[in-house]
DNA sequence: TCGTTCACG
DNA sequence: ACGTACGTGAACGAT
């Protein structure tokens, strides 16, 4: 097994990486984090308020009582008996309910505001609200995820029983639900996440000029894009050029299509086309990446990252284009995904032997991709704030800076920068 | 068990 | 003419 490993090049991916993490990773589990149950019941309690009253509401606008959270129902309201305009299908037909039909439904009618933060409300209560109290082990008194190793296709680790790399953040009252996570007695949360990563493995794996100077100089990235899409000075970088080269950087590292572009732009394809090419005309190392990638995993059938992890792609060839395309974009995508993967891998070995070689209390708790937290007893935070961003930024050296954000809280939801 | 929806990076 | 962003896990309703 061992020589099948090596010959395909994955000997260092194997032992440097995957076998000594599962040690660290079996750590993190049995460490596990501590939630606030008294808390998250409040919280419950609210939604649940909420939520009856926010059901009372749809049923008056529907002229019925009916279950908001079926599709098949909700669909009946909306697009039969309130006669709205349906938007997209879904795979089998049906027309689609989801947040962006009713985004766009919502300046017919105000049901669709309603459903929405119905919706959200809903999510919050049955997925962590409710359940996770339940999941706190009854002898530690927290809460221990399985973090999987062999999941993700791209090397990434997965978090499951309970999910804990998807707790909300990008809600207000999403946020009420990452509050609940809070460190030790006596402790406090340690976060550090990279800044950027995968738009800085482009630049490196590239080699495209402006964007390794972009990085080199600590630009802001989304910003500096602007300015090259737009062919404006920084200062004339206004909000909305700058969401809009935010967006495009991101159809980069997916395997922009233009049409995809429209649509996440909502713009028409002939602009969207036009975007994408003046992109690779300022950028053109992340054209030539794009075109050596994609000609690579045609030649081989696999893709790999900087320290050699494969992602196979059987489909890259296959004679239906959708099928096909779906292939690309994976392989595009999958040596940054991947690589960035195996960086936080490397860090987290690094920073575990530390913390046991010098005897530090804290523990690390979990990793969300790009992000690790650590549950530390507070005379440790100023010195192991450090060791933590030197171990992250440190673990592999790169045409970029890695550059690393350290923040400190209570609780995961109110963290504030690390400053020393 | 499958389809839809939605939480995260 | 058509139409998808990459990678995950979980809850819920319908079958």
């Amino acid at each position: 097994m061992n020589q099948q490993v090596a010959a395909i090049g994955c000997a260092d991916v194997l032992h440097r990486i995957e076998m000594p993490l599962s040690e660290v990773l079996a750590r993190m589990e049995l460490a596990g984090v501590a939630v606030d149950v008294d808390y998250l019941h409040q919280l419950s309690d609210v939604l649940e308020g909420l939520l009856r009253t926010k059901e009372g509401e749809i049923y008056t606008l529907a002229g019925e009582p009916f279950n908001i959270s079926s599709p098949k129902q909700l669909g009946q309201i909306l697009f039969d008996k309130l006669k709205l305009p349906a938007g997209k299908k879904t795979r089998t037909g049906a027309y689609s309910t989801d947040a962006e039909v009713l985004e766009q439904l919502a300046v017919e009618h105000p049901i669709c505001r309603s459903i929405l933060e119905y919706r959200e409300l809903s999510k919050l209560k049955s997925t962590y609200a409710d359940v996770l109290p339940r999941l706190v082990h009854p002898s530690t008194g927290r809460i221990h995820t399985s973090f999987n190793q062999t999941v993700a296709a791209t090397g990434r680790l997965s978090s499951s029983e309970p999910n804990l790399q998807n707790i909300p953040i990008r809600s207000e009252a999403g946020r009420q639900i990452r509050r609940a996570f809070v460190a030790a007695p006596g402790n406090r949360l340690l976060a550090a996440d990279y800044s950027q990563i995968e738009l800085r493995l482009l630049a490196h794996v590239s080699g495209d000029e402006r964007l390794l100077q972009a990085f080199a100089e600590d630009r802001d990235i989304h910003a500096a894009t602007a300015m090259l899409l737009f062919g404006v000075p920084a200062d004339g970088v206004t909000p909305e050029l700058r969401r809009k080269a935010k967006t495009v950087n991101f159809a980069v590292l997916y395997g922009m299509s233009d049409y995809g572009l429209s649509q996440e732009l909502g713009m028409p394809v002939q602009e969207a086309r036009a975007f994408i090419e003046n992109y690779f005309r300022q950028l053109p190392g992340v054209r030539r990446y794009i075109d050596q990638t994609l000609s690579f995993a045609r030649e081989h059938g696999f893709v790999t990252t900087l320290y050699g992890r494969r992602r196979y792609v059987p489909e890259i060839n296959h004679a239906n284009r959708n099928v096909r395309q779906a292939a690309e974009r994976a392989a595009i995508n999958s040596p940054l995904q991947g690589t960035a993967a195996d960086i936080i891998k490397l860090a987290m070995i690094e920073l575990d032997r530390r913390l046991r070689r010098e005897g530090w209390k804290a523990s690390m708790v979990l990793q969300v991709h790009d992000e690790l937290v650590l549950d530390a007893p507070s005379e440790e935070i100023p010195v192991l704030a450090n060791l933590l961003r030197e171990c992250m930024s440190g673990v592999a050296s790169l045409r970029v800076p890695l550059r690393v954000e350290v923040e400190v809280g209570d609780n995961w939801a109110e963290m504030e920068k690390f400053v020393l």
